[in-house]
DNA sequence: GTCCTCACG
DNA sequence: ACGTACGTGAGGACG
């Protein structure tokens, strides 16, 4: 089968320049809708992988199908200028990429992509997709037309089914639906008064809108709706005229002419270096010797590239003593002379007194594992450059940026036979130069950097479980999932998978017809808790679910699925994630040892199974509401800021300005719903939803929200200063300075903007709080290392570090630890941490 | 690979 | 009018 992809270049072009933050070439020209476009399209052709391809863009002119409407051009937003200094370039890059592009005077792009699309119909066994942001094309859709439609996220792909599902009529139908409802961003005027509700069910009932006039007196139709529609006549029919795609634009291109023959990559390569979209040039796999003529600029970006390539089997390292590079790899270390040439420098363990001062490398902690295979321990006095986390430091929220792009963001011109050690050492001082001049050397030296063998040695340690006790466990958890499947299968009259929510969904709501309130997900029924909970009273199987549910997770996440992991000593070593998460935290993977069950009586009890070694014991240090009191101290609240100081019930106290009683009068219930307002408070909260949260209306818990923020009214400002001076700088800061750069601030779409303020909100904070934590561990471990005590850190929980401690040094190491934690920064309240003391994780007192 | 669900702070 | 709390990782189903 032939596959035909047509692309909405408007619409794509559009989606990209508001969804991708500012980029500029050094010279100031805008790339960042070219980046976006190109990831947008890339990403389908990779999926699609057509045959024919073709991108359809609109001319300035008036458009055929707007000229019928007067006003054709209000309610569209100007472009902006820096949107169209892209537009050239993009179409060149598009034809580059091999994708063919129309473009026809007179014509809207949409109706060129509808002839081409259709072009699918002239031939058996084609098929066409749609790329495009716009859901008018949706009215295309067919047996053989498919519409991927670009949203801020991600892609959907719409076909008949999907279609249906979401709108509950078919595609053909889209074009009369949208003359009733008018669509005010293309000035399509519709019936007045009626939305997609009434819209929708009008064409349900009668089909068209045409089906509509002919039964105008049906009873179906309420007497405000006819009188709208008799009056609006007119306006409808001229709707549909409007909202109509054609599909018959008199295009000079055959099918055979838009054939995709794939990328032209020697001008690729060119014309991305020209606008220094290097993440291409590595993604692409371009380099110099794919383009014809090597200008000086290409053949550096190449060379590094390649130099890059070359040693990837290998880890990079440079040593500052002689500025040769060094290599590692295969348990020897290889030095690359100027000269270009490796040459073998013996065994590893020989070579260990070249391990002083500074290593620049990428990933240091996994070069420091290696290292210890190889048995080779860092001296402490080695200071790791790891360029990894100076770009994670610099910014957050830039994913995983390799040495090509750095060296392509942060190095200008450099000779083209430099050898590897000088670029790398350009590239620290280059990159080290940007984060002095943000404010950032102190985050990188003093905690990212110092973290790095701490974390490693933490790994490398691992957390102790007893691996028969909890195979012992998942056994038992097993048996019960047994029990209750057979139970689940004779309610449900039959069997079935009841871990596929689809199938779930089925038996629920149509084999046992329970009600279904309308929330549902695009595959069908939702099933999750929140949604089973409200069902427990219409029928036992729901409990039965929902134990069953929390016992599998429990084995297969967790009972089952550690001790497979553990080593010969029943040893289980996490992968901690350093430069990660957009907030400072760390996470942890491979296995996750961050998320163990804790919050359920049934869950807990997989705790008892991580224990300490043989005469030793479990330390487990926790900040006592670290970013409640982070945000009384940011905020400078007074009345926070009092509660704290005075030790008081943060809750309770809170429950009494909310609710507006005295404290003493705070029940269980008030203070477990003010619980919910302060964490909702800092994630950037909305009435809506703390009102699910703790089950009440929006309006009340709106006006929960109120009466806190009147209460401590230094937060309130807090949180408007922060969202404000966010927008203004593009970034959030914790005390430390460490940034989150937040370019959903300035989004056109309003979600978009909307969560970009409850970042805000919630950045500084949590991201002092990891500040602190970080802070928190290097001391601690310092701490242990200079007492000369029998300890070690085996975990970190963001607000929890658990030790490992010798049994006879547990007072020395409960002091230690909690000392070093509450002292690792001073505030104007104190922070607390709570600290308890059991042989396994659970049993703590 | 993506979705859904659910585990943690 | 619409969608709705911040930050994560893992397992199973499904295409």
């Amino acid at each position: 089968m032939k596959k035909i992809l047509v692309i909405d270049g408007n619409s794509i072009i559009n989606r990209a320049f508001y969804g991708v933050r500012p980029l500029n070439t050094k010279s100031g020209k805008p790339t960042n809708a070219i980046f976006g476009m190109i990831n947008i399209i890339m990403k389908q052709m990779d999926a699609i992988k057509p045959d024919y391809a073709a991108v359809a863009f609109d001319l300035k002119a008036p458009t055929f199908r707007h000229q019928m409407y007067e006003h054709y051009k209000e309610g569209r937003h100007p472009t902006p200028p820096d949107l169209i200094a892209q537009f050239d370039d993009a179409k060149e890059c598009l034809t580059l990429l091999g994708i063919h592009v129309i473009e026809l005077a007179g014509y809207e792009a949409d109706d060129v992509q509808g002839t081409v699309a259709s072009l699918a119909h002239s031939a058996d066994g084609h098929c066409g997709y749609i790329l495009s942001g716009d859901r008018d094309l949706l009215q295309l859709i067919d047996d053989k037309i498919t519409v991927l439609l670009a949203t801020n996220h991600d892609t959907l792909t719409m076909r008949r089914d999907e279609f249906r599902e979401k709108y509950g009529i078919e595609p053909e139908q889209f074009v009369d639906m949208k003359a009733l409802m008018g669509d005010s961003s293309d000035n399509i005027p519709g019936v007045a008064g009626v939305g997609e509700k009434t819209a929708a069910t009008l064409i349900q009932n009668f089909g068209s809108l045409d089906g509509i006039y002919e039964n105008i007196e049906d009873k179906r139709i309420s007497k405000g709706v006819r009188e709208k529609l008799l009056r609006d006549k007119d306006n409808a029919y001229l709707s549909k005229k409007l909202a109509k795609i054609d599909t018959d634009a008199p295009i000079t291109q055959k099918l055979e002419d838009l054939e995709y023959r794939g990328m032209d990559r020697a001008g690729l390569y060119k014309k991305l270096t020209e606008l220094e979209l290097n993440s291409f040039i590595v993604k692409f796999g371009l380099s110099a010797s794919d383009s014809e003529k090597l200008n000086t600029d290409a053949g550096v970006t190449a060379d590094v590239c390649e130099t890059f390539k070359a040693v990837s089997a290998a880890e990079l390292l440079s040593l500052n003593e002689n500025r040769n590079a060094v290599f590692f790899g295969d348990n020897a270390l290889y030095v690359h002379n100027s000269a270009g040439s490796f040459s073998y420098t013996g065994e590893l363990c020989a070579a260990k007194d070249f391990f002083r001062g500074e290593i620049i490398c990428f990933d240091g902690k996994g070069l420091w594992h290696k290292l210890d295979r190889a048995g080779v321990t860092l001296p402490q006095e080695t200071k790791l450059l790891d360029l990894m986390l100076y770009a994670y430091v610099l910014n957050p929220g830039s994913g995983t940026a390799g040495l090509p792009s750095l060296t392509s963001m942060f190095l200008s011109k450099t000779p083209t036979d430099s050898p590897c050690p000088k670029l790398m050492w350009e590239l620290e001082g280059a990159m080290r130069k940007k984060i002095e001049a943000d404010g950032l050397t102190r985050i990188l030296d003093e905690l990212e950097i110092p973290l790095i063998s701490i974390l490693a040695e933490i790994e490398k340690t691992g957390f102790k479980i007893n691996t028969h006790g909890m195979l012992e466990f998942a056994d038992a958890l097993d048996g019960v999932a047994r029990e209750l499947t057979e139970r689940i299968y004779v309610q449900a009259g039959g069997e079935f998978n009841i871990n596929s929510p689809k199938q779930l969904g089925e038996v629920l709501f149509v084999t046992l017809g329970l009600p279904c309130k309308k929330k549902r997900n695009k595959n069908g029924y939702s099933t999750d808790a929140e949604t089973l909970e409200e069902l427990r009273s219409y029928s036992p199987i729901i409990d039965d679910i929902l134990e069953y549910r929390q016992v599998t997770k429990l084995r297969g996440t967790y009972a089952a699925a550690l001790p497979q992991v553990a080593d010969e000593s029943s040893r289980i070593h996490t992968d901690f994630k350093q430069a990660l998460t957009a907030t400072g935290r760390l996470s942890s993977a491979d296995p996750n040892l961050q998320n163990i069950p804790i919050r359920t009586k049934m869950g807990r009890e997989m705790r008892r199974y991580f224990i300490a070694e043989e005469g030793y014991t479990l330390i487990d240090a926790d900040y006592s509401q670290i970013e409640l009191r982070l945000l009384a101290h940011i905020s400078g609240d007074y009345n926070m800021t009092e509660a704290f100081k005075a030790e008081e019930d943060i809750h309770a106290k809170t429950a009494a300005a909310v609710f507006g009683v005295p404290v003493e009068s705070v029940n269980d219930e008030m203070r477990k719903r003010a619980k919910a307002v302060n964490f909702g408070i800092v994630y950037g909260i909305s009435g809506f939803s703390l009102a699910k949260d703790i089950n009440t209306t929006p309006a009340l818990a709106t006006q929960y929200i109120k009466n806190y923020l009147y209460n401590y009214p230094s937060i309130d400002a807090y949180l408007e200063n922060v969202v404000r001076d966010a927008t203004e700088k593009g970034y959030t800061e914790t005390i430390m300075g460490r940034r989150r750069y937040i370019p959903e601030l300035t989004a056109q779409n309003g979600n978009l903007r909307a969560f970009g303020k409850r970042v805000a909100m919630n950045a500084p904070i949590q991201g002092t709080a990891a500040d602190v934590m970080k802070l928190a561990m290097i001391r601690v471990h310092k701490a242990i290392k200079d007492s000369g005590i029998d300890a070690r850190i085996v975990m970190q929980v963001h607000d929890e570090i658990v030790v490992e401690v010798k049994k006879k040094d547990t007072e020395a190491c409960r002091e230690i630890v909690k000392r070093e934690m509450e002292n690792a920064v001073s505030l104007t309240l104190p922070l607390t941490v709570e600290v308890t003391v059991g042989d396994n994780w659970l049993d703590q007192q």
